[in-house]
Formats: C-alpha cells, structure tokens, sequence
RNA sequence: GCCUCUUUAGCUCAGCUGGUAGAGCAGCUCAUUCGUAAUGAGCAGGUCGUGGGUUCGAGUCCCAUGAGAGGCUCCA
C-alpha cells in the first residue's frame, strides 16, 4: 500500500501501482470524467500512470491552468496527427501549450505552403479525429531509440531537440498513427477535446534564432464544450472593440499618415488635450516630490551616443546619424534623454549634501524598431518619455528606489490601475558579455532592487535575460484588451553611464565620489501609456481626462438661445462644452453623443429654460435629474477632483 | 528585417470562376421643431493603395512596390 495525500491536508492509503484517474474515481465518477491532468510530488503526471509510491496528488480540472495546460498541449498533438495525415512528410518542430490555446511550428516541407485558408480543413480533420477518442498512450525509450526513430522519419528539427536531451529522460506519446517526442503529461484521449479552432498562421524562426530556418506557426484553441469556444471568440470580438487604433479613429484622437511616415504618430486636438492634460498631472506631482524639471534638444552629437554606450550597443539600429552642411559634424535624434541629462549634472559642482537631484523630462525620443514591429500607439518610432534620473549617493539608493516605488503606485492607484504586474529584470547569467559595467556593480545593483522590491511587498516575478544592457530594472507591465503584455513603468538602477560620463560629487571627506543614477519613467511612453489606457477604459476616459466634458443638447431649434447662453457659461467656467444644433429628435442626438462618449449629456428644452437649468444625463448611466446651470458646474468640478484625489 | 494575410467612398464592408463599381453609417440639401440610445425624402462621394505586365477587355490573374494586420526576432 501506498499513502496518497491531497492538497487539503487528508491522506489515504491505495494499493501500488494506482493511477490519478482511479484515485479520482475513488472520489466520485464525475470528478474522474472532469479531470484532466494531475501532479505527483510536484511533478506533470498522466492520470493513467501508475504511482508507485507514497506521495501528495493534485487532481487538476478545466479551471486550473495545469488542466487547461494538458488539454491544450495535447490539442496541439492532435493538429500535429492532422497535419501529418493531411500533408505527408511535414517535419515538426515544437508544438506547446499557451497561454491561451497552443501551437505547432512546422516545416511542410519545399513548395508547399500553409495558409489560412487551408486551417478549416486541419480543423476538420482534426474533428474527425477527436472523435475517433484515440488515446494519448506514453513510451520511455532510450535516446538512442529516439535518435533513431526521428532519423528515419527525416525530422531534423526532433533529432536536434533529442540530441540535446539526457538519455533515461526521454518519453513519446501516440495517438492514432501519431508520435511525437514529449514530456507530457497529456489527456486520456482525444475524448474530451469539443471544439477546435484554429486562429492563425504566422512565421517562427526554428528556435527563436533568426540565421535559422523560418518555420510555419500555426495558432489554435480548444475546449471541451462549444459553448466556452463561442464565448472565447465572443470576447475576441470585445477586445476588437476595444482596440485602441479603432477607438482612436473612431474619437479622432490620433493618427498616422504615410507621408510623414510608419510609426510617427499625429495626435489629433482632442487626443493631444489628454495628452497633456497627462502631462499636468504628472508634472504636479513631480513637483511635490522634489523632482526638477529640465528641457533638452531632439538631437545630440553622436559622440555623446557613444560615451553613453548607446552607439555601440544601438548605432546600427537607430535613424542614421545626421549630417551638418561643415566639417562633418554627426548629430543623433535621440534615443534616450539620459546623456543630456548627465551632461546637465555636470554642468555645475555638486556636494554630497545636494543630493538626491532628481531631474524629470517629458522627453521625446526616436528609435528606429523594425517595420513589423510597429502597432498602433504602442510600438511606434516617435514617443515621449516621462522621463527622469535620480543621482544619489549610495547610502541613499534602496531609500531612493523605494520612493519611486511609491511613485508609481500612487499614480497607477490615482489612474485607477488595478491589472499590473512587476517584473524584476536581471542579466542573463549565460550571456554576461551583453552588459557593460563591472561583475560588482551588477551585483550591487541587482542586489538593490531584490531587496527594494521585497521590502515594498511588490508582488514580483525575476526575468534573467531582460535587464538594460548597462543595468537591471523592475518593470510594471500591464495587459492590454486582448491579454498582451506592455511594460509600462520601469526603474533602473544604474552604475555605468556615471563612470562613463565621469560625473562626480563631492563627500564629506572632501573627496571626488561617484553618484548612482536611477533611470525611472511612470507611464513609460506616453503615446503607450494613452494606449492601454483606451483598451482599459474602452474609449470611455474619466471626466477629469476627456478632452471634453459636456454637450448640449436643445430639445428644438426654439431652445438654441438658451442652450448658447449655457454653452458661454460653461465654456467661461474652463469646462470645455459642445452643442448640438442639428435638426435631430433628441434620442438620435442622445444616441450620437453616447457613442462619442462625452461624459455628460445636457439636454434643454421649455422647462430648463424657463428655470435656468440643464437636465443631466451621464454617459453610460442615464438620466441624473436636473440642475441649475451653477450647481452643475459646481457638479462637475467636485466630480473631477474627486477623480484625481490622491 | 523575415513569414502569412489584407488593401474598393470619410468610416465599416459587398463585389462568384476577368465583361469596365455597390450597401449601411457619416456628409450636404429640403421637410420636420420633436423630452432621454437611430424622423423622412433627396443629393453628392471612388482613375478599386501605387507602378508595371497578361488579355479584345483587369477591382478581379501575374510581378514589383507602399501601407496595415497577426506572428517571429529585437526592445536603451
């Protein structure tokens, strides 16, 4: 016998050799015809593998991810077996689990192409199998066994990945006439896999290495009812709706035009008013916690670029160096705003006793990402940084960070920023020669933001590999409407660019010291920041930050006069106001003012203007009563600052 | 940059296997003067992204190129 314990604390004896699905059937049948997938000891494990010694169990359904994990991850089996039987000879490569579905690179072998629309047949196909419940049956080989099974087949993509496998480790799965190289643990069967679609086909280099050959991706998502996969492509419809460029059209807030070229944003007047409006905020609050504000220049000398670091590590990826009419002068658009701002450091003495100096820009930078890089708003060539550094002494680094910190949580908390996640982003340990700076410092560094991070209680995850070539970050990224990720906030603690450009104060022993400098932006990009805010809010800003905050509304041509007279009014009061004049009923015009989501609606007819009042209607919520023009105006201001308390 | 797809009126889209463009919304005009999410009628709008080619004939087929989308790679 062995013990089996669950993750509520019970145990339970079984005899050897019993499986995770027998074990769920002990529990009750419906449970073992839910559960998908189970860990032993911490470990993957197919329900139908036998445990052979004492233990803890976690049973997982379709509303845990290991669940949704293991049905997707053998969907993507499932598409390989289509793929296999449809297009004879196709080579695999990897083909896992995502977050949301799976997918499967494969080479379909020379001149022959997958396309989209050849994804409902593989779909079919897939079906037809499905139905078949063709179980998912697992096989320990020896790696020599492996090497030779995928040799015979031809698949050079599964030889390489088995050569870099240990011998003992190495597993197959079948079903039908399928086998692939995998670790598992998968389903039972096809059984529970309902309903398939196949999202879209797209370019993968082998590997993520572009020198290496550019396999074909193809995207998939299954479930184990229709009625989830109707309600996923529903929610994709959403987020469609939700798209930042098509709410920026549709409000005209910005836009991009060829002429001036990809990626170059144009804002429109009511997007710029957010814009700034943005910027005043932010610049409020800076203000309040010692930051000064500087300017500097778009361009600087390339020489300045490779002081920093900058153009040795980017050079070839940025706009290309500007030339002067004279003397061969190159000057850079810049990519960054820290040179200039160590050169502003350096421009006057500094003692121990002046710092922290704290100096912030809405800096607009240019970088030159690669065409297809480009997205809408957030990922342009063209963008301002709510930029700023922190020059400290040593002593005062953790306490430093810390305070950005709080930065940049009290403004996501102010913006009303729930969904964020921070990532502590260090250097990757196999790659050290990417980095500039000394094996210390990094350590230094590294060690700073750990501890900074743990003592704020910052719910975080460690990246290695995603540290800034001349230091680590922490990052607070953000989700957009369809569940990508942007980093938007990013703190970064920096020892390199001070040796670099020699920036010095002076201690209290009257000795030369090097300050530290932490690189720290809140919204990240503005042009970003405006982004995923409209996929947060769906277009519908909150009122402090709509380019405009009320429409008028008269019920008739009769009413115009009066509707001007509020309209001067409210206007004169800084609360930016329209009218609608046109010759509409007033539900239509209702209806068109909704769906540009001004925040609220005033609608004007014989009672108001016998009164002196607006009959408020809030966008999205209705009808709020009426009000003397006065007391709306005293409204809609109390309103505002309720908004940006912080 | 690479892979696949898309590109038709201001916007959203139709246009089957080639026979020389169509709808809804927006706009304009007229009528209507109306009480909380679409009043009616009429008008006007496109050298079908651009440049070549095949063809008696190209929005439709082929090539090149611009722009956009989804990925890959990269992200100071």
């Amino acid at each position: 016998m062995i013990e089996i314990t669950f993750p509520d604390g019970n145990s339970k004896k079984y005899k050897k050799g019993i499986t995770a699905v027998e074990i769920a059937e002990q529990i009750s049948p419906r449970l073992a015809k839910e559960v998908l997938a189970a860990t032993v000891n911490g470990e993957p494990y197919d329900l139908n593998r036998e445990i052979t010694a004492d233990g803890s169990i976690v049973l997982h359904k379709w509303e845990d991810d290991m669940g949704k994990h293991a049905f997707w991850h053998s969907s993507a089996h499932l598409m390989a077996g289509a793929l296999e039987a449809l297009y004879p000879g196709i080579k695999f490569g990897i083909g896992p689990a995502i977050e949301n579905g799976f997918y499967y690179d494969v080479d379909p072998g020379e001149d022959r192409i997958i396309t989209d629309s050849d994804l409902p047949a593989i779909e079919n196909k897939m079906k037809e199998m499905a139905s078949q419940n063709l179980t998912y049956s697992r096989k320990q080989i020896s790696k020599k066994e492996a090497m030779e099974l995928f040799s015979k087949k031809g698949d050079e993509y599964k030889t390489e990945l088995i050569g870099e496998l240990e011998d003992g480790t190495i597993s197959l799965y079948t079903q039908g006439e399928f086998t692939d190289l995998c670790r598992g643990p998968h389903l039972l069967s096809t059984e529970p896999i309902k309903a398939i679609k196949l999202t879209s086909v797209a370019g993968a280099y082998w590997r993520g290495d572009e020198k290496r050959k550019m396999l074909t991706r193809i995207y998939g998502i299954s479930f184990p009812k229709q009625k989830l996969l109707d309600e996923y492509l529903l929610f994709l419809e959403e987020a469609k709706r939700r798209d930042h460029r098509r709410i920026g059209k549709e409000l005209e807030l910005f836009t991009f035009s060829p002429n001036v070229g990809m990626g170059l944003p144009l804002w429109l007047p009511k997007g710029a008013a957010i814009r700034q409006t943005l910027i005043d905020f932010l610049t409020s609050i800076l203000k309040k916690k010692g930051y000064k504000i500087v300017t500097t220049p778009h361009i600087g000398n390339v020489s300045l670029y490779k002081t920093s670091g900058h153009f040795e590590k980017y050079g070839k990826d940025s706009f290309q160096p500007i030339s002067t009419p004279q003397e061969g002068e190159q000057f850079m658009l810049k990519p960054m705003n820290c040179p200039h701002h160590c050169e502003i450091y350096n421009a006057t003495p500094h003692s121990y006793k002046d710092l922290p100096i704290k100096m912030a820009e809405f800096g607009t930078v240019y970088r030159y990402e690669q065409s297809g890089e480009l997205h809408g708003l957030t990922r342009v060539r063209s963008f301002t940084q709510d930029d700023a550094h922190i020059y400290c002494r040593p002593d005062q680094l953790q306490e430093e960070f810390m305070s950005i910190v709080d930065d940049v949580l009290l403004i996501f908390r102010s913006l009303d920023f729930k969904e964020f996640s921070a990532q502590i982003s260090l250097r990757d340990p196999e790659n050290k020669e990417k980095y500039i700076g000394s094996e210390e410092n990094w350590e230094k560094a590294e060690k700073a933001i750990v501890e900074a991070a743990n003592k704020k209680g910052l719910q975080t995850t460690v990246e290695l590999g995603e540290a800034a070539f001349y230091g680590p970050k922490l990052d607070f990224m953000v989700r957009d409407a369809i569940g990508r990720k942007w980093q938007l906030g990013t703190i970064q603690v920096d020892y390199n660019l001070p040796e670099r450009f020699d920036l010095t104060y002076n201690g209290s022993d009257n000795q030369k010291h090097r300050p530290i400098m932490i690189h720290r932006a809140i919204f990240g990009s503005l042009e970003r920041f405006v982004a995923v805010m409209i996929e947060n809010n769906a277009g519908k800003f909150p009122l402090w930050l709509s380019p405009e905050k009320a429409v008028i509304l008269p019920i008739s041509e009769k009413f115009h006069d009066y509707s001007n007279n509020v309209l001067q009014i409210l206007n004169n009061s800084d609360i930016c106001t329209l009218i609608d004049e046109r010759s509409e009923k007033i539900g239509k015009k209702i209806r068109d003012n909704e769906l540009k989501r001004i925040p609220y609606l005033l609608i004007v007819g014989e009672k108001e203007a016998e009164s002196g009042t607006v009959s408020v209607r809030k966008q999205g919520e209705g009808d709020k009563g009426t009000m003397k023009v006065e007391e709306f105006i005293d409204f809609i201001r109390s309103e505002m600052k309720k908004e940006i308390a912080y």
